[in-house]
Formats: C-alpha cells, structure tokens, sequence
RNA sequence: GGCGAAGUAGCUCAGUUGGUUAGAGCAUGCGGCUCAUAUCCGCAGAGUCCGGGGUUCAAGUCCCUGCUUCGCUACCA
C-alpha cells in the first residue's frame, strides 16, 4: 500500500512581514513533513499567502499602490523567507493565482447548487471609515475602535452558507475520529464551542464595498469573503477536482495551524467539505504562540527576535531545534535569546558538536582517520545497537503522538549515552595498551555508528547538520538527502578501510557575557494592556456628567444587571449596569456617580440603557465612581 | 458568568490505569577524567507536588472547595 501523506502550513496573510509565528508554522510543518518522509511516506507540502480581502486594500492605498502589486510584493517576503528557513514546499500557492480562482468558484457553485447557500439581509453596526461592520461587543464604549466614530445601523443583503445544518454531523466527526483534532485541549474547546448552537456564516461582499475577491459564480454583484476563498486553497493547490494529486493526497491531509484559526479550521472547512460532498481532511494540528520578548534590552545580550535576523546570527539549524526542542506543542513558549544561546551551547556545542568532535578526533589520533571497524567477537561488550534501536523508536512513536519536544529528547538520551559510553570505557586508555587496539577500534566504530543513527534521526529538525555529519562518516547522501528510518537502523553501515577527514566544529559555543547587563527596571506591563492613545480631541468626544441614581432594581434574568433610573438634572435617564454583583439595588440609590451622558442607546436583556455609569474594576469586583464633594446631577466631568 | 487548560526543585518541564525514599534537563556546588568545542562523567541540593477539606490501607495522580494565570465564550454599558 501506497504511503501519502500532505502536510499544510496555514495561508499568510500579507498584510505585514514575516515575523516568529509564520516562521513556527512553516518550520514545525517543514520538520513533520521531513519525519514523514524519513518514515517512509511519499509527501506533498503546502504554504502559500492569503490575498484578498479589505486589509490588502488598505494596505495597498497606504502605498499607493494596487492590491495586487501589494499582494505580489509581500507575497514574496513570505517566499524568500522559505529558503533561508531550510523550508522545502512542493507548492506556494497565493489566492489570487487563476486556478485557485476556478477552484473557488466550483466549490461554491457546487454548494448554491445543493441549497446550503442562501441570500438574506440583515441590521448591522457599520463604521463607514473601517467600511466594515461591528458586534457591538467590538466597540468601545460604543465607539468604533479605529475611528471613535459612532458606527450607524444600515441594512445589507449577503450571502450565508447554512453552517448550522451540520452542527450535529460536526460534533459526530469531532467525537468518533480523536485524533482529527490535536492536541487533545483544542479538542475540547471545539467540542466547547459546539454546545452552542451554530450561526451560518456570512459569506460574501457586495462590490460596492469590496471589488478585490473572488466573484460569487451565481452573483456578479458580490465577491466571496476571507474564508470561503482562503480555506479552499488546501484542495485547489492539489488540482481538485481531477488532477491525480488531490485522489492521492487530499484524504492524508493534516494541516497545521496556530491556535488563533482553529475556528475556521476546525469548524468552517469541514462543513464545507462535507457540504460539497468531499471527504474530509484527516487532521488538525495546533499550535500554541511565541511570546516574544518586546521590550529593549542591552545590546550585549541583544534581542534579535526578527526571524531572519535570528537565522543570521545563529544559523538555520540552531534556530529550528531550538524552536522544535522548546515548545510542547500546542502550548504557548518564551522565545529569548538566553534560551536559545543556552539551547545551542549545552545541547548543539557541549552535547552533540563534542561528541561528534571526539568521536573523530580520537578515530585520527589512534587511527590516522581510517576507520577500522568492530570485532563482531567483541559485540556484547561494546555494541550499541540497541541504545540506537531504542532512540529510534522513542523519536518515532513521540513524532506520531505531536509530541515533538519528546522526539528531540529522545535523541538526545542517546547522545548522553555515548558520552557516557566513552567515559566508561576510557578509550585514551584503551590506546596505550597495544592488546587492546581491537576493544579501541570497536569502541571508535560503535561511537561511529551511533552518530551516523543520530545524523539520521535529527535529519528532520537539522537536515543540513544531518548531512554534515554524514558525510563527515565518510557515507554518501542519496540524491534526495533522504535517509529513512528503516535504512538508518541497519548496525554496521560505515565502511572499513576508508579514512575521514578531523572533525569540524558543527555548532561553535557562544560566549555569554558573564554580567549580564543589569536587566531593565521591570516595569509592570499595564493589565489589560494599555489602549491605543487618544488625543484631546477625541476625548472631547465623550460628555461625562454627573448624575444620581434614583432608583434601581435587579433585571430578573440576568446574574449582574441592574436596572437604574439616573437624574442628569435636565432629564432622567435609564442606565443598565454591570454591577449587580457587586452592588445590591438598595447600595447604589441615592449615589452620584459619573455617568457617559452621550453614549449611543444600547438594548441589554431587553431593556433600554440610556448611557453608561463609570466604575473601577478590581479583580472581579467593581467599585463604582464617585465625588469628593457633592456636585448637582447633568454638572459636567472634565 | 459559563466552558476549558495550566499551577510539581532557582528556570523549563516529565510524572502513564492512585502503590515503595516525587523525576529529567539547564543553572549552582563539590569530585573525577583528559579523547574532545574550558567540553565529558559522577555526586550533592531538605520541592508544604497552589491552598483547604474528603475518599482510600495508600493521592501530585480520584472527589469537593477556594486562589492565581491563560484561552474560548457570554447579559463584559
């Protein structure tokens, strides 16, 4: 049987640069796919960029420039990076080439053609300076957030796809098939997200709001939005529906994502792959972010965070096993130059650049380099096949269960067993004792062979390491770089006879300044972080008053609001408040508070609120706002 | 508010279906070796396994409860 395997990094959206997470994505997805292929599998692997939608157009209009011109020129940092990332993809598709195009447009045809597609129009909060609407749980305090205007409520008419037909069936999938979703927390969160009911998804927009999409085959006056477009690259970059690839690959496929897109992911495509009669894919994988330090630091210890600049100064290699070796996949990590230099400096240097530097070392010195191979009579003393055996199936089986980290701690055991290994049986010594060139010549070829099963193991993290030491074994490379699994293990691959160069260092130490200089002050960061700053003008915008609760009573269904009737002096107003878990009614009556008198009406459970009264949140409780001496209610608050 | 995840040595994390003195790596201290990139090997370290209850012959591991952090979600005005 035939073993296939297509792996997928997420589209990128090229409305900025490159940073650490696209260069995570592409790395964890360029390493699976390399164990993949060691493992024997034939592997198709896609990245590409996103193109369309309102955020490339604004970008775009920043510039000067048209969309696509844009698009083509971000689109191309996010290709050059692959390069310098050791990333090997069979395809970069981008949403604008042609045949993604068509691809679209069957896909949605073929679903308008089944009824899961309808039209109808809605009320929405639209902001005419974002040109785009808002859940009024995204303003601020009512307010646009970009623009601080009020948005207005107009009506439109779009295109839904019918999502909620196939809740059931999705949460059937999710359930039967445990490995669909990995690992096993965002599982859960889906299955979380799932108890409540589905809304369809808005899946179009008119051209009158935006002409840089795909446009609607049965609609000409629309275009398809964000997702529809984005997710169907997964099988338009296979040649669905006829090209042989997507028969091959398209049911073996697993995409990695971060967990920011889990939702379209693991929600969205699936029902619109099961909408459109296709078989759906075979697996999610998820991963968690890179906190990136933010702050400046002294240039001694630097903080080179940019992943290029990261490649530059470290090397492709040191940077992808320390991104691999340090996040448990799907949580979150740190990404600091101090773990990275102490990555490389005791695991690449110390570890594995000295054992492999000994190893060949002590092959020179006692041997001139010629490799002399092991006495079979010697075997149960010295063999270290079995170690090597275990360490190849330790990284196997943690590879199958995404627990990346633990493949490469793995390899490393062994790599310890060997340093280990020499210690005890002191070879140096071996070698002033003249009987005992074959127990030294065994010694030397088992610590040899064990490398070149190393080579062979973190080929897929460290694919140039991987051939370096190879090749330093005097082995040649097959011409696809690919050693698999099944043909590292054979014991007793190094040919006799031949003579090996002395080792190069692989990995150089890096010298850490002992004082590091004296860490920035720690100023506490702001929780929640700090909004956007505003000017004077804008705060203008706001009328505070100060206003007396007359009376108040608890809203029967809700756990925390409170209905109150608030004199503003020249009228009185009534305001729903969040605060009934910290006020009764009876507290808050006859207390002037700050009220924001020109806040856009709001309906709360049903119930009007006419402004909103201001209060200090300390953990879970609120405190409300208040005066030293006694201001007149409407008296306004600068 | 609801749902979920996490809270284990200075740091990063393992701890499987509850069972002997709670583990690893890094960092620290001491000792050893000398082939090697001042590397390697060994030894040491008194961790309230977040707190409090409970079940059990036995709990980091199960149950209840509280706290903290994070994520998703909501009636966050």
């Amino acid at each position: 049987m035939d073993k296939n395997y297509y792996i997928t990094t997420p589209i990128y959206y090229p409305s900025a640069n490159p940073h650490m997470g696209h260069a995570y994505s592409s790395i964890i997805a360029d390493f699976f796919a390399r164990f993949k292929k060691i493992d024997g599998y034939d592997v198709h692997f896609l990245t590409g960029t996103d193109e369309h939608g309102d955020k490339i157009v604004q970008a775009a209009e920043k510039e000067d420039t048209t969309p696509k011109a844009y698009a083509d020129k971000i689109s191309q940092l996010f290709q050059d990076l692959l390069p310098l990332l050791n990333v090997k993809n069979n395809r970069f598709i981008r949403t604008t080439d042609p045949d993604h195009i068509a691809v679209v447009k069957a896909m949605l045809s073929k679903i308008y053609d089944s009824g899961d597609i309808y039209f109808s129009s809605y009320e929405g909060l639209y902001c005419f300076g974002c040109e785009r609407f808002y859940q009024e749980r995204e303003l601020v305090d009512g307010l646009c957030p970009d623009h601080g205007k009020a948005p207005e409520t107009i009506k439109e008419s779009n295109y839904f796809f019918k999502m909620s037909k196939y809740q059931e069936w999705l949460v059937d999938h999710i359930t039967s098939n445990p490995d669909f979703i990995q690992p096993e927390q965002y599982r859960k969160e889906l299955l979380s997200f799932l108890k409540e009911p589905l809304e369809d998804l808005c899946i179009s927009r008119p051209k009158t709001r935006l002409t840089w999409g795909i446009t609607l085959p049965f609609d000409e006056d629309y275009v398809t939005y964000v997702w529809f477009d984005a997710l169907v690259n997964y099988i338009s970059a296979l040649g669905y529906p006829d090209d042989d690839r997507f028969k091959t690959f398209w049911p073996t496929a697993r995409h990695f994502v971060a967990k920011d897109i889990i939702k379209p992911h693991g929600i969205y495509w699936p029902i619109m792959l099961k909408a459109a009669g296709l078989p759906i894919y075979n697996g999610l994988n998820v991963h968690g972010f890179w906190n990136v330090q933010g702050s400046k630091m002294s240039k001694s210890i630097g903080n080179v965070t940019d992943p290029v600049e990261v490649t530059g100064e470290y090397g492709v290699d040191a940077f992808r096993y320390f991104l691999m070796r340090e996040m448990v996949f799907g949580l979150d990590a740190n990404f600091t130059e101090d773990a990275i230099v102490a990555r490389i400096n005791s695991d690449l240097a110390n570890d594995l650049g000295n054992l492999f530097s000994r190893v060949l070392s002590m092959n020179h010195r006692y041997f001139k380099g010629n490799v002399q191979g092991a006495d079979p009579a010697l075997d149960d003393q010295y063999s270290l096949e079995k170690d090597a055996a275990k360490a190849i199936d330790a990284f196997s089986e943690a590879m199958g269960l995404c627990r990346f980290h633990q493949g490469m701690t793995a390899v490393w055991e062994f790599i310890s067993t060997m340093n280990k290994y020499i210690d005890t049986n002191e070879p140096w010594a071996l070698a002033k004792d003249e009987s005992k060139t074959s127990h030294l010549a065994a010694v030397l070829y088992q610590l040899m062979e064990g490398l070149r099963t190393v080579a062979g193991l973190i080929s897929p993290v460290m694919p140039d390491t991987g051939l370096k030491i190879t090749r330093a074994l005097g082995l040649s490379v097959p011409e696809d770089g690919i050693f698999t699994l099944d043909t590292i293990r054979p014991w007793g691959q190094i040919p006799t006879g031949i003579t090996l160069d002395k080792p190069a260092i692989l990995f150089p130490r890096i010298d850490v300044k002992k004082e590091k200089a004296v860490q920035a002050p720690k100023t506490k960061p702001f929780k929640p972080a700090l909004k956007e700053e505003i000017t004077i003008d804008e705060f203008a915008k706001i009328d505070l008053r100060a206003g007396t609760v007359i009376s108040a009573e608890k809203i029967e269904k809700s756990n925390k609001l409170l209905k109150l009737q608030v004199d503003l002096g020249a009228e009185t107003r009534q305001i729903v408040a969040g605060i009934g878990k910290s006020y009764t009614p009876d507290q808050v009556v006859g207390k002037t508070v700050i009220v924001v008198a020109n806040l856009k009406e709001a309906k709360l459970m049903g119930e009007v609120s006419q402004g909103m009264i201001l209060a200090a949140s300390r953990k879970k409780d609120l405190i409300l706002s208040g005066f030293n001496g006694e201001p007149l209610p409407g008296n306004p608050v600068k």
